[in-house]
DNA sequence: GCTACTCGGAAGGCGC
DNA sequence: GCGCCTTCCGAGTAGC
């Protein structure tokens, strides 16, 4: 018991230490990820100007089609909780 | 050429609405691939309070992580500055 | 010249502090009006609530038709697009 | 009683049809009067940053300010719990 | 207590 | 290059 009193408190530190970190760094790697697919988006949307489209206009598509696809789900949500409150779930 | 300009319009039209369709859909898959990466960062959040850290804190760590590198990027970007001044890049 | 000098700069300082001062407190009168607002609403819901109603689904109520007058007006803005790119407008 | 039977469950759905359509108006009407205030303090710092304020400053010593009056309703709450345990309310 | 939703602030992209 | 607008992130709040 008492070597393991002697090390216990630093080890923890240190477990919890690089615990962290790897957490950190996973979170760091994943937004990495995330920057270079925002990159890509705006590669495509120049992609499409450089061939005489209008990248506005294409914005406000991909806009509402995104909408028309949360809509659908918001209205998928409503009529379940309807049917829930009807107790017919 | 009358035969040509017959079918010119259309078929550009044709062409546009495949090329355009084509450039929304590249840009739809990038964005599911962002959402996706965004539920993973969660995930991995969740997965760090659940071996009892501080998601809040854990933020803040990512966070000023992210502005020292910015920082740094912006000290480079000044000595290059510099550096080409005095002609010596 | 001199005069005006003497106290220009104390006088600058005075008055940005005091318009500083009568622009926070304005905003700060602003959200307090907003910050009231909040809570009338939460006592309609309550109310509802008391009368039976699932507020649950009131607020989704709530919320689809808010994203239905918004699509329309995306559409509208879209529509409005498509009019200026063929130089319609 | 057949009667009343008969249109009773109509009559009830028509009254919670219209009792319920008025509770979302008021909110929706609610959230209109938010939404303008939110507008009126966007003009607001508008109108500071035209004066030569820094905006984004402002936001801070606006939350700042908040942080400090919750700060003091938070002690003045705990203060008034001990008076009250002390019996001296 | 945890989760999900809502809101305000900050950042990035676009147009003038 | 600056300002505007939209989008994204983090914080606070309400519901289960």
């Amino acid at each position: 018991m008492a070597k393991a009193n002697e090390t216990t408190k630093t080890e923890t530190s240190e477990v919890n230490a690089g615990h962290l970190r790897a957490f950190v760094e996973r979170i760091e790697r994943l937004e990495e990820e995330k920057k270079a697919l925002s990159g890509d988006i705006k590669d495509v949307y120049g992609e499409a100007k450089a061939n005489g489209f209008d990248v506005k206009i294409m914005r406000k598509i991909v806009s509402i089609r995104k909408q028309d696809r949360d809509s659908r789900i918001e209205e998928e949500t409503i009529l379940d909780l309807y049917l829930a409150a009807l107790g017919m779930n």
